[in-house]
DNA sequence: GGCAACTTCCGAAACGTTTCGGAAAACATA
DNA sequence: TATGTTTTCCGAAACGTTTCGGAAGTTGCC
């Protein structure tokens, strides 16, 4: 628990200087510069972040603030959150604040209060709507932020985002250059950003190439096993006319459809092409399906870095255009796609 | 950003007046108090929690700090760790950290850096060793912090623990009573301390039945469903005498060797009987075994409360006694044990 | 020698809170 | 009226840091 004052009476110098030359100021000589971290690093000192934080408003803590929903963790993706920013803040000698909001609570009310204790120097915003009202409420308070996402007409503020508009037109397209007319989405929950990008991307490569849309063939629900399945067999049972293919947006979703189609004894590719995008999520690899599906990769452990990246750079004031990045994704083609 | 000034002003009176009234210190008119209180809420008045640890000590900030190992998060218990702490916390408005150490970083200089920020009250300690540093560390720096388990030789710390040491002697005489004679046991990473413990509980089972102990039939390792199958193998095709019942110590090794077991043409509980310990982890249900497998049940999701309290406790200078818990187990019989 | 410019340093204020010691006012007691 | 007690309040200091404004001391130039 030294503190400055103790190094400043060790070294017979004021606690000015002393900071100054831990902050590599200008005016501090080169050689009391050394003195002053020699005897700092010797003296185990470490910048009470308390002091520093309330003259200079820096305190190197952020926070993810999430919902505390049924099935957290169920789909090893709040962990790859959680770790991965974690990791990445604290490799960055930052900290990294969890705040798990109670079921019913919202969480406007829950920044605000964050906000007002004036702990936390900036947020990771994860999972945006279309017109997330966190975003709106954040800027206007004037806190520094970085969304994994994009929502919004006007997006001035930092995010890391894929194309997923991109990626989701390539998957069509990819299945439509072979022929396929009729061609099934089983996407996430409506209303999510990436959700609707996708859904957009989608409609686009369906209209480029001069395909009727089916919107009964355009299904929305979690992203899990369950859903993947109960969708497929929902496709092939309605009355809509049945699909000779599936986008998935994740790997999961795919899994499910396998089994259905399985179920159905409908052979993939043979009679049902499926693709995927692939968030790479440790627990379900897609090279390892039968057989092998094709997707667009991405990896989700590939966002942490950047992400944190953007909300340092933002805490730091650095220009908008450097916190704003783009993570790419690559077409994998494997076995799952035959000719319509 | 209301400050006490801000309320001081607004309603004539002096700031050490204003925070004696929100802090409900004794000198303090009934009526001011809630003036005071009701213009704090109106103006949305939120403690700055730097300034307050800075001359108070308290922040009410309390941290985690995890290894990054390869298979964080592979098996579901990381996610309940966090997300119930995290949880845990939030609720009594008090501020989670989590840090996640690089890979071959050491605990000791991490616990070191975080206190010398003074930024943190107090410490959440996961997985002790049998004779753990970190707690001498912590207990010589005087900062609180509270152990999940117990380790050591003098207990002087706060913990939330369940009797690992009587529910392993518990599994083992159950099966002793049946007649087995050779009994295996599928335990933890050595060297742990919850691993330590059931192991002499298992071995004074033993030693009351009279029975003797085979250290071939003891297997240490992690416990995964790749372990239970593994280990399983090994057990019935070593050199050493066959077992006949095999205790499990969590029930993702059961379900590893009830797989090695079907695989062997063994029958549960026809040719082997199986019990475990679950920790009813949500991803695997013993009830769901088929056989239904008898366990000893301590739902880790009970764990947080009581450490999130004993924590607090601990930061509140209560009194060790109250901040020393044990959690409760039950016995559940279902039908994976037969007589030898 | 006089003046300016540069380098290196320091005192003091500020951030928002808690808390110690005391003080004013009101009231009871002698 | 003087004295003591209780209630309610306040000023000032402190926590450890950053930063503004200025002040020495040194050097260079004419």
């Amino acid at each position: 628990m030294a503190t400055l004052k103790d190094i400043a009476r060790s070294l017979d110098l004021s606690i000015t200087q002393v900071s100054r030359a831990l902050n590599d100021h200008s005016d501090v000589s080169e050689e009391t510069r050394l003195r002053v971290k020699a005897t700092a690093r010797a003296m185990n000192y470490h910048p009470n972040v308390s002091a520093r934080k309330l003259v200079s408003g820096r305190s190197g803590i952020v926070g993810l603030v999430v919902p505390q929903h049924r099935n957290i963790g169920q789909d090893g993706i709040f962990i790859e959150v959680v770790a991965g920013l974690s990791a990445q803040f604290s490799g960055r000698g930052m900290q990294f604040v969890l705040h798990i909001m109670a079921e019913q609570e919202s969480p406007l009310p829950v920044y605000q209060k964050l906000i007002g204790t004036a702990l936390l120097d900036g947020f990771v915003l994860i999972d945006p709507l279309d017109r997330d009202p966190r975003i709106d409420f954040l800027r206007r308070a004037g806190v520094a932020f970085v969304v994994h996402g994009r929502s919004g007409e006007t997006i001035d503020y930092p995010y890391f985002d894929i194309e997923n508009e991109q990626l989701a037109h390539d998957l069509a397209a990819y299945l439509l250059a072979r022929g396929h007319r009729r061609i099934a989405f089983l996407n996430g929950v409506a209303g999510r950003s990436y959700v609707t990008r996708r859904e957009a991307g989608f409609v686009r490569a369906l209209r480029t190439a001069g395909v009727p849309h089916i919107p009964e063939l355009h299904l929305n629900g979690d992203m899990d096993e369950a859903q993947g399945l109960t969708g497929t067999i929902r496709l092939f049972t309605g009355a809509a006319p049945r699909p000779t293919a599936i986008v998935c947006g994740n790997v999961r979703l795919a899994r499910g459809a396998y089994q259905a189609l399985a179920a159905l004894g409908l052979s993939v590719p043979g009679d049902v092409s499926v693709v995927a995008h692939d968030d790479e999520l440790p627990a379900l690899r897609a090279s390892a399906f039968f057989p092998a599906l094709t997707v667009t990769r991405a990896p989700l452990r590939d966002s942490w870095e950047p992400l944190a990246d953007c909300l340092a750079g933002a805490i730091a004031g650095k220009p908008l255009a450097s916190l704003q990045r783009i993570g790419s994704y690559s077409f994998i083609e494997r076995n799952s796609v035959a000719p319509a």
